[in-house]
DNA sequence: GATATCTGTATTAATTATAGAACAGGCTTG
DNA sequence: CAAGCCTGTTCTATAATTAATACAGATATC
């Protein structure tokens, strides 16, 4: 392995990620799948920055944001080690044992009201909730924050002639489903689609992180019993506070591994009763 | 270095975005909420750049980038177009009904076999597993392609005790869970967490994306009847292929807006039998 | 304590990104 | 057709990133 004759990211910039964000990246891999302990020291710089194919300096720059991240400690004249915190929590790793159970915790979360629009419905929307053209959706964006941080971003879209029965204030109180229940509306069925998305900078300031980053998408649209949509829901979560867990049992037959879930949410992964829907 | 008197993105570089980079991310990201419609046009490049706060040729720049992914069209003297597709697939827009159907549709998947070794297992994982100081695991790394696209990258780590009941060519065939089974252990319970993940210049390689997008991650320990662990998936998708979908009825009492869950997977929404276990 | 290794720091030079402006040519509207 | 707005292209100047190198200070090893 030489330097830099293998075909791959000589091009590539405009709009691609710099040399320093790579090899940052690079070791957040490495250190998600893994690879070091904590308190393991790494390779040393010249090392490392010729494996990654970068000089020493732009190598020193990813293990900078490492180091501000608290992924890493540096001890001069020593090396750079694996944090305690490096494996576990803000990564790729597993998740199942940190902080999903925010609730239980004693901490308690919060809402804030960013904005509040009656808006003609994007296309998707207008499908997902199959608005007849014309009409428009009350907009609201959310955030919902624990313990004074943000973790979710919320977007729900609600038909105007439904909308119209609460104010910014309700809103900003009481969680959607209540309120649509307080109009005379019955949830009745609900059908979600969990995906990942990078933060944009308006989501990216509102939640508190760098543009780029990873979330947790979550797009929800709930139907009443006659099965017209009465709230649409696009949520975007930061994956260091919040995930998705459930917990399956093998259902009947040993042929064909079929699994039934038994709990589904974030924030209350342990419990016997029905999962709370996630906002 | 004035000309950018608005508070914000001022320092900050350092590992993190280019301007080209944010202004695109940007794009993408108004995009997604369903700022404009399909065929509707973009606000002129002057006027987009000084919204972004960038020259005209870094949002030009970007523009490019858009364009080259197919989610906008430029005319020459007329202006820039959202495309057709542009509105739908490949953001955070509703994924409900798009590309989840896969197997449905006819096309089947494969398998292709990265890397299979006996390693010491990482922290995470030998916590997950609950495995005794020293006991190694077999580690294999698997991407799973659809019509020939990879839309997964699979590291599944089984205690060495167990996976030595298999070599890699069975690995490269059969679903794990059958080869467990074949060794007469029982797949009982499992507990899976879902989360996102940035993707890292190794699994971007492998996925055939590029560094630092975003990917679905799903991480699951499945456990015998005796609650030893027999299986610990890492698994990464990505977002624009595959994501997973759910529906909920509403369960009993008008109190508490409990749900539960009908199915669960990202291949086979719209289905009454239990789903399958998701690689 | 001597020596090697490592991080921290600084300097220089080459490459790339970005801003700003000017101009050419296509589209649109009247 | 003419005027105006738009994208496409080119140019120059400035700023940032990156590479390469050298050296100082700290730490570990023997």
């Amino acid at each position: 392995m030489d330097s830099a004759a293998d075909g791959g990211n000589e091009r590539s910039f405009r709009a691609g990620l710099s040399r320093t964000r790579g090899a940052y990246l690079a070791l957040r891999d490495r250190i998600a799948r893994g690879e070091f302990r904590p308190g393991e020291r790494f390779p040393g710089e010249p090392t490392l920055a010729a494996e990654l194919g970068v000089s020493r300096v732009t190598l020193r720059h990813a293990l900078d944001r490492l180091e501000a991240e608290g992924l890493v400690e540096r001890r001069m004249g020593s090396g750079t080690y694996l944090s305690a915190r490096g494996a576990g929590s803000p990564l790729v790793a597993d998740l199942a044992n940190v902080l999903t159970h925010l609730v239980e915790m004693g901490k308690r979360t919060s809402v804030k009201l960013l904005s509040f629009t009656y808006v003609a419905p994007s296309p998707d929307i207008a499908t997902a909730l199959q608005l007849p053209e014309g009409e428009r959706v009350q907009r609201s964006e959310r955030v919902r924050l624990i313990d004074g941080t943000p973790f979710s971003y919320l977007v729900t879209s609600v038909p105007e002639s439904i909308g119209i029965g609460w104010s910014e204030v309700d809103l900003a109180k009481k969680p959607l489903l209540e309120l649509l229940e307080r109009a005379g509306l019955v949830a009745d069925h609900a059908r979600q689609t969990i995906s990942a998305a990078l933060a944009g900078p308006e989501v990216a300031r509102a939640l508190g992180i760098e543009p780029g980053s990873a979330l947790l998408s979550l797009t929800r649209t709930v139907f009443d019993p006659h099965g017209r949509g009465i709230e649409h829901l696009q949520a975007l979560y930061r994956p260091d506070l919040y995930s998705f867990q459930m917990d399956l049992v093998r259902a009947g037959h040993r042929e064909g591994r079929r699994w039934r879930p038994v709990a589904v949410d974030g924030l209350k992964p342990h419990d016997d009763r029905p999962p709370e829907a996630a906002e």
